[in-house]
DNA sequence: AGCACGCCGACT
DNA sequence: GTCGGCGTGCTC
């Protein structure tokens, strides 16, 4: 007797097995029906095995779904996920089966002409028809519409021999992309970037590279030709491209389609059900050479992949932490090493992680220098806020606005840069102190005067402002403790009236549409100051924007979070990066209370490989990522006592190991989120210690109760 | 994820 | 005396 190994979409730690009917073939990667306590779902199958002892009696598997085999490598990707998050194995392969939910579309029942035969009577509604389906065929409803007639009118030329009725099912095939429709001209950087791409592609087998470019470099036309390259030479190869962010991805496809006289496939979120299942299916039919998508797109059934691109490979929305954990860019090098496809790792402010793998040699390292009259970089200076404060209740200092009332003086544009939605980060009452904050949450409530409410950034919950403290009671209490991008226009507006103002937040922004919009009126010079949160940090050019101010440079050092000076130095390169072109060189002002401190220093002084070595040095000397490697494990449940218990359990466990240790039980830095205690532990392990292992062996030996919600999230990227 | 089993309050 | 609340546990 056979036996199948299947993976259920179920938050199990192992594959369940189940009997294989005699007349059933099962092979890895097959999707299988099993039966599951009183139900049938959907599973696939990871090992079929003749069957040794008879332990236990198995039940048989149910049926073969009609939906296509997984390529074996997938399967492969898929446990290796697993094993590296810590995730149930079942919950992966559901993310690889994401774009099934659509029912598969039924074929389209179309009429068509039958050769060159004429209809024995030719009226004008006849001739219509005819002249509708002249190169085409379509639905019966359709034909009504396109051609202005009555249903009868089909309906008799069908009869008389001269229409007949098929059967269609939907084009699964996407257009090939051609390689030769519209080659960009690249400079020698590009050119040598495009080669070695292409060169890896070529020979096949795993081989990453960092392609590292300032904004305006053309990382883009550079990783495109190597697209072209790869499909030129291999028309069944497939590239993925990897982004942060959906908003993102509407410019690289107008700019694929541009390029190769083809759009691409799309992959994420924002992909209606029907869609993805057809993307789906011509991925693992392998008719779909070019996938543009977000993190979900690394789950997608490739038999052929051979190149992926994550561009933004810095941009932390390629952590997922809601449902599965995982980094997408990591996973992505993962899947490239099991494709043995080559990898490019893509972007103007690479992390640190990536910078030391390229220092290392352990990925090639491209590097495009920025492109004749392309922007220069702007002179940045730091302005001491010790030396010249702002006055109280405003935020930007004498030289700050100076600058902007020049910029604004010789008709040019000025950015704003404050990574602060909404008015006022902090809302307190002046009688009692008490900070306002989101019910059963440890997160203040932030002033939005927009909408005229608080709002807790981190639940969504809102109110309206109240008129007394909800602490003491007292009227008129209450007020707004430092600035948001709304207060910074505000007082822009104050101290500069006739000037044009806008703010750019993802409050102001909601959608890509809007953004477009904003972008737009900014380009054409009908604002003069906008301000703008890291929404407008990065992606776009604005050809008279000659001045960026940062309202608070020391924002993003503050915390102690791992990565603070890393994300920082990223953020502000991408924020003054906005200024200035070629013939009009911009400035960027860095308003700071710590003048003093290495990012900032180095950010002035334009020195980026500084920054990284010092940041580099400081990382080895505690043995921290990429020197060491971190997890956090966070628990997490509405009784306080439980979640205490299992911390302390989770403590008492731990086993012995070396070069590892572990911190905590700790409260969480929000330590309570919708009535939710949340605790976390923190394990630093050398690079070459079994982080999983230990954390498998460690999670084995305790019991975590059903209220009380573990997760583990191994390469952590924030640290709330 | 479903779905069942299992002990403590308001109803015919 | 029963119907039912959702806490806990299992599903090959």
């Amino acid at each position: 007797m056979k036996v199948a190994s299947v993976l259920i979409p179920l938050p199990v730690a192992e594959a369940f097995d189940y009997e294989v009917p005699a007349d059933l073939a099962l092979e890895r990667g097959d999707q299988v029906s099993v039966p599951l306590g009183p139900r049938l779902i959907r599973g696939i199958v990871v090992e079929v095995r003749e069957t040794t002892g008879s332990n236990r009696r198995l039940k048989p598997v149910a049926a073969l779904v009609d939906d296509p085999r997984l390529p074996p490598r997938t399967v492969d990707f898929v446990e290796w996920a697993a094993r590296w998050t810590l995730s149930p194995p079942g919950e992966m392969a559901a993310a690889a089966l994401k774009g099934l939910r659509a029912p598969r579309p039924r074929p389209e029942r179309r009429v068509r002409r039958i050769g060159e035969r004429e209809p024995g009577r030719a009226t004008p509604a006849r001739t219509a028809v005819l002249a509708a389906l002249a190169e085409t065929s379509m639905t019966a409803a359709d034909l009504t519409r396109v051609a202005g007639v009555s249903a009868g009118v089909i309906k008799g030329l069908v009869d008389e021999g001269v229409l007949e009725t098929v059967e269609i099912t939907a084009e699964t095939a996407f257009a090939a992309p051609d390689p030769d429709h519209a080659p960009a001209t690249l400079n020698p950087d590009q050119a040598a970037a495009a080669d070695a791409i292409a060169a890896a592609t070529a020979r096949g087998g795993f081989e990453p590279f960092l392609l590292d470019g300032v904004t305006g470099s053309g990382k883009t036309e550079a990783y495109l030709e190597a697209v072209a390259r790869t499909l030129r030479r291999d028309p069944a190869a497939q590239v993925l491209i990897l982004l942060p962010e959906i908003a993102l991805t509407q410019d690289l496809i107008a700019r694929i389609t541009a390029r190769f006289g083809a759009a691409p496939a799309e992959w994420h979120s924002g992909v209606t059900p029907p869609r993805r299942r057809r993307v789906w299916e011509a991925v693992a039919a392998g008719t779909c050479p070019i996938v543009v998508g977000a993190r979900s797109a690394l789950f997608l059934p490739f038999p052929n992949l051979k190149l992926i691109i994550i561009d933004e490979e810095h941009d932390g929305s390629f952590k997922q932490e809601d449902g599965l954990v995982y980094h997408g860019r990591d996973l992505a090098v993962a899947r490239a090493r099991i494709e043995g496809a080559t990898v490019v790792l893509a972007s103007a402010t690479p992390s640190l992680e990536t910078l030391w793998n390229a220092h290392g040699g352990r990925y090639g390292w491209l590097k495009l220098a920025a492109r004749h009259g392309a922007a220069v970089l702007p002179d940045i200076a730091l302005l001491d806020l010790r030396q010249t404060p702002p006055d109280p209740q405003t935020w930007l200092s004498q030289p700050l606005r100076e600058a902007i009332g020049e910029t604004f003086a010789r008709g040019e544009q000025t950015l704003l840069f404050l990574n602060r939605r909404g008015y006022a980060p902090v809302v307190l009452c002046r009688a009692c102190g008490h900070r306002l904050t989101a019910p059963d949450t440890d997160s203040w409530l932030v002033e939005h005067r927009y909408t005229g409410r608080l709002v807790c950034h981190l639940t969504g919950f809102t109110m309206a402002r109240p008129k007394a403290c909800p602490s003491c009671g007292a009227v008129d209490s209450l007020v707004a403790v430092g600035p948001g991008v709304e207060r910074v226009e505000e007082e822009v507006r104050a101290l500069f009236p006739e000037a044009r103002t806008a703010v750019f937040s993802s409050d102001t922004v909601p959608d890509a549409k809007s953004a477009r919009a904003l972008i737009q009126s900014m380009v054409a010079g009908e604002i003069d100051i906008l301000v703008a949160t890291q929404a407008a940090a990065k992606g776009h050019n604005f050809p008279n924007l000659t001045l960026v101010g940062v309202v608070d440079a020391d924002l993003g050092l503050r915390g102690g979070d791992l990565r603070a000076a890393e994300r920082t130095f990223q953020l502000l390169t991408q924020a003054t990066g906005r200024a200035g072109r070629a013939d009009r060189p911009g400035r960027a002002l860095l308003q700071t209370w710590t003048p003093d401190h290495p990012v900032l220093q180095a950010l002035a002084a334009g020195d980026r490989d500084g920054f990284v070595a010092a940041e580099l040095a400081e990382r080895e000397a505690a043995s921290l990522p990429p020197y060491g490697r971190l997890a956090a494990l966070i628990l997490s449940g509405e009784n306080a006592v439980a979640v205490e218990t299992t911390a302390q359990a989770l403590a008492q466990a731990i086993p012995n190991a070396e070069r590892l240790e572990v911190y905590g039980p700790a409260d969480a830095p929000l330590g309570l989120i919708r009535g939710r205690r949340r605790k976390r532990l923190l394990v630093r392990a050398d690079r070459d210690v079994d982080l999983q292992g230990f954390l498998r062996a460690w999670l084995a030996r305790v019991k975590v109760p059903g209220s009380v919600r573990l997760t583990v999230d191994v390469d952590p990227y924030s640290f709330l």
